[in-house]
DNA sequence: TATGAATGAGTATTCATTCAT
DNA sequence: TATGAATGAATACTCATTCAT
């Protein structure tokens, strides 16, 4: 085990090319997510992912410098097809009624949270460097944009001003309640209606000024 | 090294009586708290809190079954200071303005955040039994009792019907604004601004129904 | 294994003290030894140490930070005995003959070679930091000390001055022939009669200009 | 990695024909020296040669059974060229005077060994086969031959009986010189009155008797 | 009770070597 | 012949835990 106090390496070491390599790196993701889900964080190490993805760890080590990079790269994976997602939804969407839109845009990300619930939680909750990962930050930035556009559009629709705290506030009540709703549901709430409560509050708050 | 697939002991072995004992597991708890802040979970073993603590691993083990228990003692000690400060609170202000009330609640859980927020992040976002610690629980259940009394008090006062619903949305959007504040503050954004949308927001809901 | 591009740690990580670890400690410097002359310095790693030493690999890693502080303390030990050995003699025949105490001097030399000849023939030539050890460093100093203290002695004697490359030249060429005695004997030629010559050279040298 | 308690195979597969072979081997070969020099001989392992050399693994294998092949071939062409150079010098200055010669000689030995300083620092202190590698066998036996030659011109000249044990001395005592200048090169001492003295001295042992 | 030396299973990582392409 | 992905035995090092003193 070694000491990792220098800044952790979450770069992959080599992109595989050949159809060979792109199926051992395919396994490592794959095997990793599922220690991940199944058993945690901290049952995670090389040689265990080396055993579930059927390589050998000398793989492991081939492409990856070690088990962050492998999370990272994993968490990587996971952000990209959750952009897509989110992108396709916003396009399709671009021409609806706000409040409808609104709603539709609240049910994407609900079903993207909902889809990958078990690796968020580890991720969020147990991945020490999950702020520090690219991914993460690339996230925020993004999500931030769509938040900007979302704004830009209610103050051409209704000419009002939002306040960036107003933003600030939304922004972050709309990612914990969906992550609330999806990894610890209360049974005696209904996700429908906390969503439905939810997109009609953004709306009134981004309208009513 | 032992696998922990059974269910982790999180409970202290013994209670300290003795003063030399209390001073004993003080030093221990202590000197997890520097650890976590100052290196992270990954960098929390019992032989370097025995030597940050100054006693001996024995020692260490006479009082604790483990690292996990240190944690979540540290945890409940937090947990107990900060509900104290919480309801000293209440108890002060129960005679003012509702919005003034809850402005001065805000800045008070506000305030408790701040001044843990780096033991908090840590628990928080690296401590894999975080979710199942009975702190936790605690204090989920104890801010949800505060939170039904504030929806009791506005009804009391205003005579109207607070939405289960609205109160999750609330609940949930304090918490992750105060945490994120605190934890990840944006130069670009006035915490003061932040926190005094939100208070009036939250009255605004609790009120106008 | 761990890249090791950072200066080597050489010191012993804790100097024992209780006699219980003063065994624990003596046992793997000797294992070490053992493995050195019988396999070579490749052959030396902490887990066959331990094996050998009959401790755990615990224990090895208790007290050292690595091979090379194993390697160096034995080295240290080995000179600390060595320049025992040497003042010794030195006190001993300070009243001698100055050509009779030369020879004397180089017979307590080759000896001391000639005893640890099969550690010397590894550390020398297959330890890669053998040059940059504490040990190597004291051991040059404290032959040239004993160097300028024969040149003043001869120049006292024999009012002669001693040219700094005829003193360089006598201890290299001292040091080495020793070496080369004890290591890599030629069946044609007798050690008595190399260091006889090499004696009375040596004495030539100082007192003849 | 498999352990060698077998004897090591030294030898080159299979000497390259072709002119991409020759292009392929002198590759390897350059790599490693490289790699010696800079990192030392713990750095050197066959895939970090064939990324250095810019050829595959498989080719390294294809042309060498091991590391320590490649090390011996290295050494083996340092020997020649080093020879080579020995010989050139031997034939041009043979009619001299004996202690111009001498010098000549000397300081023709002194630059080979300036020239390689850094590749023969590890070859003799950290390659563990190098006192059994051919190539110094062959290279002892090659400066014996020369030694020998040596004392024959000087007892045609001047009828003189060199002792075997003044033979032995007058090689040890120069090489350990040649490379103590080289390799270890003190501030205080001048290489150059080194030399002067280191030939005047052996002049006189050899003439002088 | 307190101590801390000792243990050893567990985990990270390397590198010589093979072999299918 | 050349390539380089894959292998896995070997080795470095950690840390939870025990137990003799």
């Amino acid at each position: 085990m070694m000491k990792k106090d220098n800044p952790i390496d979450l770069a992959i070491k080599k992109q595989p090319k050949q159809n060979r390599s792109k199926v051992t790196v395919d396994a490592i993701i794959q095997a990793s997510a599922q220690i991940l889900v199944k058993q945690g964080y901290h049952a995670l190490n090389t040689n265990e992912v080396a055993k579930v993805a059927g390589v050998s760890i000398g793989s492991v080590y081939e492409y990856f410098p070690g088990k962050e990079a492998i999370v990272a790269t994993l968490a990587n994976e996971l952000l990209d097809s959750s952009l897509k997602q989110m992108h396709d939804t916003i396009e399709t969407n671009s021409e609806e009624d706000f409040e409808i839109a609104m709603r539709h845009w609240l049910d994407t990300l609900y079903n993207i949270v909902l889809t990958h619930k078990h690796i968020l939680e580890v991720l969020i909750f147990q991945v020490p460097f999950w702020l520090k990962m690219p991914s993460t930050e690339k996230l925020k930035a993004e999500l931030f944009k769509v938040a900007i556009a979302g704004a830009a559009k209610s103050q051409t629709l209704y000419q009002i001003q939002v306040k960036p705290e107003t933003l600030y506030l939304i922004s972050t009540m709309t990612g914990s309640t969906l992550l609330s709703l999806a990894l610890d549901p209360s049974p005696r709430i209904s996700s429908e209606a906390v969503l439905q409560e939810l997109s009609k509050r953004i709306v009134d708050w981004l309208i009513g000024g």
